[in-house]
DNA sequence: TGCCAGGCCGGGT
DNA sequence: ACCCGGCATGGC
């Protein structure tokens, strides 16, 4: 594996990002109507595939329940019934529900009041939330608040560590700081960057069959 | 059939 | 500061 010295890793992550856009195209993500709707989906879609989460939002969708105030009336059991496909649905009514709670105590269930707070602050507030960790706090974040800060998960280090970018066993505020650092912060540049690691990731660098052949960034290995 | 999916928490070293 | 078991459904 090449060595990657320090000046050339900006542009290395924007070689890559290039790459990967003119291999699929823009993601146009959050996949989510209104910026509650991604809310709920960035905490349901927890180590969970996201068709099974498509069907948790239909559900809630087909019930009307997607709003904060519906959501705020709703009874545990009743909602992780309707969140059951979901999966881990007695824990996730319960995240739901604190982030909910959380929003009524104090921004009247206002997410314009919420957001009103700087990048900074708002993801400090985030994780103090029961149910939020890193990654749920920044896809909020990046995706509903709209602020760049750049999402890492599971596909970022499999695929960043494997390219010889990083360690493998990287935190997730290390690797978050690989592009924080390294790249502008754009907002539309981050959404799609990191929508692109997740398409890459499904398409062709699973666990077990990693496709690396086929794969897009195959002239970087 | 077993493995995996867009993590996070709580209790233990 | 890490490490680990638990949480659960649906698709391949």
């Amino acid at each position: 594996m090449r060595a990657l010295k320090k000046k050339d890793i900006p542009s290395s992550l924007l070689d890559f990002y290039n790459s990967l856009f003119k291999s699929f195209g823009p993601q146009g993500w959050w996949p989510g109507d209104t910026r509650f709707e991604i809310i709920i989906g960035a905490i349901l879609t927890q180590n969970t595939a996201w068709t099974n989460v498509e069907k948790a939002i239909k559900n809630l969708k087909a019930k009307g329940l997607l709003t904060p105030e519906k959501m705020h009336r709703i009874e545990h059991t009743e909602l992780a019934g309707l969140i059951r496909p979901a999966g881990y649905f007695n824990i996730k009514a319960k995240r739901l529900k604190h982030f909910i709670n959380h929003l009524f105590d104090n921004y009247n269930g206002s997410l314009e009041r919420l957001f009103r707070k700087n990048a900074a602050s708002l993801r400090q507030e985030l994780l103090g939330i029961n149910g939020i960790g890193p990654e749920t706090a920044d896809s909020i974040i990046l995706y509903a608040a709209s602020y760049p800060e750049f999402v890492v998960d599971a596909y970022t280090k499999r695929v960043f560590s494997r390219h010889g970018f990083v360690g493998e066993d990287i935190s997730y505020e290390e690797m978050k700081a690989v592009f924080m650092d390294n790249l502008p912060k754009d907002l539309t540049m981050f959404n799609e960057y990191h929508a692109l690691i997740v398409r890459l990731g499904k398409d062709y660098c699973k666990t077990k069959k990693p496709l690396c052949e086929q794969c897009p960034l195959s002239r970087f290995l």
